[in-house]
DNA sequence: TATGCGTGGAC
DNA sequence: TGTCCAAGCAT
């Protein structure tokens, strides 16, 4: 099946920022960042412009923290603003202002996990490693497992089916994006195009006849309206919009209640989101 | 290992 | 409508 998936990709592939010649394993790091649970269409522009006027992991070290949550906008998960900024530094640091290309390396800079640190191995240095995400864990599910949905992330196991299923090294690095491809255009998580996927005719899930998923319900996703997360958001995106640090009183109109602006703007504190300038004064960090 | 962490589009 | 989902990570 990997050479259908490498076929299959080199016709179906989309022509994604990422994935033109000379983007630089900067750009993937942050590439990679912003597409760690937003989707595609939405990170397209912030990373354009990210890239523009913070071109290498320097360019981004020397600006403060607080234009990188800035710039981050409305991406979702804005600690992960606050974690690029810190990998830049980091880099600049300890490595000359380079990415390093090493999977231990990576894993050791803040915000970087098992999938991004593989990610940037293999997709930006052509690594003969097994890159495992979501789209990819339930290919496997279905195709190999012939079960509808992945179970819960097992990292060591999950490597493991994805290590196995690599083809030689010189090609591997398409390989995995083209599993990845295939999980995010065919063999989707509602509605997977079925007739039109490469692999049909070797799928464990569909010689079954797509048998339900058995294994365990996942927990349901808590209701976002009124939870503390939205009213971080409020408070942050208050903050973004402002030019200089704002006083509590226009924190207090982000949301009506006060116990829940309380536990946001603490924890926003305790994150780094936000900092104390002075009494009452409240900025992003600088 | 389960949970918290943003935001918005699709159905 | 509400619910699910989207190239995860840290704790």
């Amino acid at each position: 099946m990997q050479q259908e998936i490498i076929d299959w990709y080199e016709t179906n592939g989309r022509n994604l920022p990422w994935r033109q010649p000379g983007f630089t394993p900067w750009g993937a790091l942050v590439s990679e960042f912003m597409l760690q649970q937003t989707p595609v269409a939405r990170v397209i522009p912030r990373l354009e412009e990210w890239l523009e006027r913070w071109p290498t992991p320097a360019a981004l070290a020397a600006a403060p923290a607080g234009d990188a949550v800035r710039a981050w906008a409305n991406l979702g998960y804005p600690r992960r603003a606050l974690w690029l900024h810190a990998c830049a530094v980091t880099i600049v640091r300890d490595y000359s202002g380079n990415v390093p290309n090493d999977v231990d390396a990576l894993l050791a800079l803040p915000g970087v996990g098992s999938y991004t640190a593989r990610a940037v191995a293999v997709f930006a240095f052509g690594a003969h490693e097994p890159v495992v995400d979501t789209n990819i864990r339930r290919v496997i599910a279905r195709h190999t497992l012939g079960q509808a949905e992945p179970g819960p992330p097992r990292e060591k196991a999950d490597m493991e089916a994805m290590r196995e299923l690599l083809p030689e090294p010189t090609i591997s690095p398409t390989f995995n994006i083209g599993v990845m491809e295939l999980g995010a255009l065919v063999c989707t998580a509602r509605n997977p195009q079925c007739e039109a996927c490469p692999i049909r005719a070797t799928c464990a899930w569909r010689t079954a006849g797509y048998p339900e998923y058995e294994g365990a319900v996942k927990a349901r996703q808590k209701k976002y309206e009124g939870s503390d997360r939205q009213v971080r958001g409020a408070i942050l995106a208050v903050l973004r919009d402002a030019p200089s640090a704002v006083h509590r009183s226009a924190i207090d109109d982000a949301w009506p209640d006060a116990a829940g602006r309380g536990r946001a703007l603490e924890g926003l504190l305790q994150d780094g989101l936000v900092v104390l300038e002075e009494s009452d004064i409240f900025g992003l960090p600088s």
